[in-house]
DNA sequence: TACTTTCTGTAAGGGGTATTACAATAATGA
DNA sequence: TCATTATTGTAATACCCCTTACAGAAAGTA
């Protein structure tokens, strides 16, 4: 008899397969926590540093530049781990906060308790280490990405992200299950909120994406891969 | 009685303070290497992946893009680990390269010989989950500082880090021990080589840096950290 | 419902810098 | 040494898209 909360945990991927033993210690030091649409989870200023694994929901993890601007490093999906993990992952961060897209169910787990599940699960502690890789390498690719291209460009590449993570096939269309304002998507390419809208409505006006019910649709994934690796083919 | 190569890996902090044995193991699976001044490692397309340990000179890391451009990801200096390493650290990776700026010495491990001995050595795993978790953030950075400022601000960053990672003082002046060129700056900050050459020259003309022998040398140190951070004071 | 806040639409204007082109100088190697 | 290549200097042009400004629509809240 496990709880609920221990069920969500055993079944994500970083903590499949692991002993009883294990279960029993993640069961103890582990503790549900939600937020709703539009809030932040509280990185800063707290006493205590949690790792955070995303139940249910959608969260924005955004860094704050000095000069008062943003960029989205990533939206998470549920299943996902995150926080300061041997100073990785996005954590804590001094200038870094998680948003929730919509209301979000999550389980955190003290650091320390964690950094000493890891000593003792050396499995658990590879698992880690692969998703930080993984995620290095992603962010070196939105670096590259970002830098050199149009906000056209920009624009078409994320919008095929966010479908290729959280998008519904139905026959020819393929939504993204995450409502996203404008906003958001300027923060995901380091533009401005105005040329966002320009740029969508351009989209739309030629039939390559739609939205439905503030969620986006795409069209044309074709053509907007085209978009968005210019002179390719 | 130490070989000169093991005696150069002993003294790197990620190797300090392991075993005798360790160290016979290190010894025994390193290899030694050298290239010349502008050469590339031959990252891609080798039958072995490696971990090497950059033991004399300096060298740019560079992701390029698909449109053909590049950005360097840093520049490394003696004493620097790098290559692939659980997918991380920047390694042999499909569009990176590791360009010498001047003649190196290096080592190399196999990349299974050196997970072999992660998974042997706590310790060792340790200080490179530390190393990773440094250059997370490192890069993390390096995107929003790039995204949203111009090139002046840029330059001006770049060249505080390189005299810091690089520079000797010298009364009141600090030269940046490192050959670089206007492209490679513009490489760094994600400009063009034209720009860069002009902002230096404008920079020069305001007596805030000098070069001296292809060697950049900082002036007034606190005048471009008032540009690299626009509106703060 | 009425009110407030968030989100989207639209447009003029201007600024930073990439682009392009070519020349001059410095470094390298035969 | 000369020849070749790499690096730097300079300038005109163009253009992407940020900035600023304001209004309407939608959504959330009392």
């Amino acid at each position: 008899m496990v709880s609920s909360k221990l069920w969500y945990l055993m079944n994500m991927d970083v903590f499949k397969d692991l002993s009883r033993e294990d279960y029993a210690i993640i069961d103890r030091d582990s503790a549900s926590l939600s937020i709703r649409k539009r809030e932040t989870l509280p990185f800063q200023g707290t006493a205590e540093t949690y790792i955070y694994f995303l139940k249910r929901g959608t969260i924005k993890l955004v860094k704050h530049t000095a000069v008062g601007r943003s960029v989205a490093l990533d939206v998470l999906k549920e299943g996902t781990l995150f926080g300061e993990v041997n100073g990785v992952l996005a954590g804590h961060g001094e200038d870094l906060t998680a948003e929730a897209l919509e209301d979000c169910f999550l389980c955190r787990m003290n650091k320390r308790n964690f950094d000493h599940l890891m000593t003792v699960v050396p499995c658990l502690s590879k698992r880690v280490t692969k998703i930080i890789g993984l995620r290095f390498k992603k962010i070196e690719n939105r670096l590259s990405e970002l830098l050199y291209s149009t906000v056209e460009e920009r624009l078409a590449r994320v919008l095929l992200y966010l479908a290729s993570e959280f998008g519904v096939c139905e026959k020819d269309r393929t939504v993204i299950q995450v409502r996203l304002t404008h906003n958001d998507l300027s923060e995901l390419i380091a533009s401005t909120r105005e040329t966002v809208t320009l740029t969508v409505n351009s989209f739309k006006s030629k039939g390559l994406v739609d939205c439905v019910g503030k969620r986006f649709v795409i069209l044309e994934g074709k053509k907007l891969k085209e978009i968005s690796w210019p002179q390719q083919s």
